[in-house]
DNA sequence: TTGTAAGCGTTATCAC
DNA sequence: GTGATAACGCTTACAA
């Protein structure tokens, strides 16, 4: 691997190290003869040119990095991948940074872009992990940013999303429909937005359909199976049952479904189930999940595409995108039970 | 952003940009007052070095590209989780390449080595990225390198999995035990090696058993839930149908279950299924599936470890790794049927 | 259309 | 312990 640089495939060339680092990256400025000259050289040598060096000349990594709370999560995965995809063709690498939630790994992510090592970030927690002083406009403190499925809390910032609140209020909306006057929330942790969205858009729903709203019916889960175990279990143990159970995420209502037919409740007879993220395995529970979809390649193509507008140097109108959530109802709702 | 530089601070410090670095990387090797001095200076201006120049110098990029075929996979998600973790811990970022399986990607992000922006790979499909010439060693024509989860049919590369062969025996061992002896195999692809090695299992536990090997009951699938639904199919239209069916990941059985559902079959009582892999979901459908775990954490750990030796210029004996895999028996297996 | 030469921000190698 | 200086490999004015 003794490096061939593109000073040696100049000297080969017998041109100058400027004329083969246009043939590179501006073959139009070079005349047709020289061009071909050169890249057999290139060819010959089996010659490949060092980012690092072109990196630090441009100050352009061509590396992007996506800010994520866990990679393992089929939410995030999914748009991940369309992020990638969309980078790739656009010749940009995508650096993961699984950040468990925790803030100091957002930070060490977000630091990547302050050392050079990216030139963007895709953010999908809802903390900002840069530095602001508040007392200045957000735009020229922070570097090309977009945030995936979260909402920050401030429109300077260029956000794509589905409307957590409008897909909540449809998915109760529905419940109501079917006749459930008792509808139980099983919320997320109450410091992510978008588990407080869906929650007023449950709140919309019950409020609209003029139900009253039982402070008892409203728990706070933690997105995974158990705590939708945890949780089912608070709500049976009511003196009151909730008819049916909305579940902010398919996780949660795994938990739940799970509980439920332990305890030998009827799904949807006794107790119908909701979920949100439509992620793939709510498909294939017993009985099929209804839920919330989640347009996971739509978003994280949005995303990426709107980064790589900003790092062209284009103006992104900041502010929220949304993106269409499309109700599935399968097998785990129905009407409301009789008495 | 007015950046600051290296030369800035050593200024302002009154010492050379040499001893500025020399805090920054070998702090051992300064003088604890001027350590400080700098250090002071150094927070004062939020300097930040930029990694890009040190790269250039160092011709290190503290990256490491993991060429994977898909993200959205939760085997690979969840080996990715921990490496992502143990490369953050020593400094390196990881660099994503979801390659959806094509080879020119897999080369595409095998060139980010090449190029300087990676210094080493974690491959996550059978196929060798790089271009290698047959007749030299291998050592010397590829960069520190580890394979996760596959078998890439050269001992000089090292490669950390689970055995499964054994896997697979072990699985189809107990089928064995629990009287089956029509027991048919959902394989993936036949280009890919793990599923080939799980076959030998299959083949080997069945030959140990003296059953006769049936070729009709070895199917080959894409590994997707719908072609478990489709393998399933022509399972069931057999005029001796198995007793038990072997699926070579998870999400097939998940298919082969929702048929057999489908079509009235009681699960095990009719038919047993066998996944592999024992993904999160695994544990929710129901029944809830029997299947092999693969410790996803563990795989994970000993790639990145083995890959960081490797960076740090040790050797690194070459071969496969075996991690143990644990037959997961749940509710989706149960004793022969008797005729 | 091509060449010259000055960096980009750091670290390594020498001296001192 | 510290400083001067020359790289690292590339791009880009500017000049020719």
């Amino acid at each position: 691997m003794a490096t061939v640089g593109i000073k040696d495939i100049a000297t080969l060339a017998k041109v100058s190290p400027a004329t083969v680092s246009r043939v590179l990256s501006s073959p139009e400025l070079v005349s047709k003869k020289t061009l071909n000259k050169v890249k057999k050289i290139i060819d010959e040598m089996g010659y490949r040119p060092n980012r690092i060096g072109a990196s630090l000349r441009t100050r352009k990594s061509g590396n992007i990095v996506a800010i994520i709370p866990d990679i393992t999560n089929p939410v995030n995965a999914g748009i991940i991948r369309a992020i990638e995809q969309g980078a790739q063709s656009a010749g940009y690498s995508i650096l993961l940074g699984d950040t468990q939630g925790l803030v100091e790994r957002e930070r060490h992510y977000a630091d990547l872009v302050t050392s050079g090592q990216a030139d963007g970030v895709l953010l999908f927690c809802s903390r900002m992990p840069f530095r602001i002083d508040p007392t200045l406009p957000l735009s020229g403190q922070i570097p090309p940013m977009v945030n995936a499925n979260e909402n920050m809390g401030n429109d300077e910032i260029v956000q794509v999303a589905v409307d957590n609140v409008a897909a909540a209020k449809a998915a109760v909306d529905y419940l109501v429909a079917q006749g459930h006057k008792r509808i139980a929330a099983i919320t997320g942790p109450d410091d992510i937005p978008s588990s407080n969205e869906r929650l007023q858009g449950y709140f919309a729903a019950l409020e609209e359909a003029g139900l009253v709203l039982d402070p008892d019916l409203q728990i706070a889960g933690t997105y995974t199976v158990d705590s939708g175990v945890n949780c089912a279990e608070k709500l049976l143990l009511l003196r009151k049952r909730p008819t049916a159970i909305f579940c902010f995420n398919d996780e949660m209502a795994i938990g739940v479904m799970k509980l439920l037919k332990k305890q030998g409740f009827l799904i949807p007879e006794d107790v119908s189930v909701m979920g949100f993220d439509d992620i793939h395995y709510a498909e294939y529970v017993t009985p099929a999940l209804s839920t919330v979809h989640q347009p996971l390649k739509e978003i994280g193509t949005a995303c990426i595409n709107l980064l790589l507008e900003q790092l062209r140097g284009n103006h992104v109108p900041p502010g929220r995108q949304f993106l269409p959530f499309e109700l599935k109802l399968r097998a785990s709702t129905g009407p409301a039970p009789h008495f």
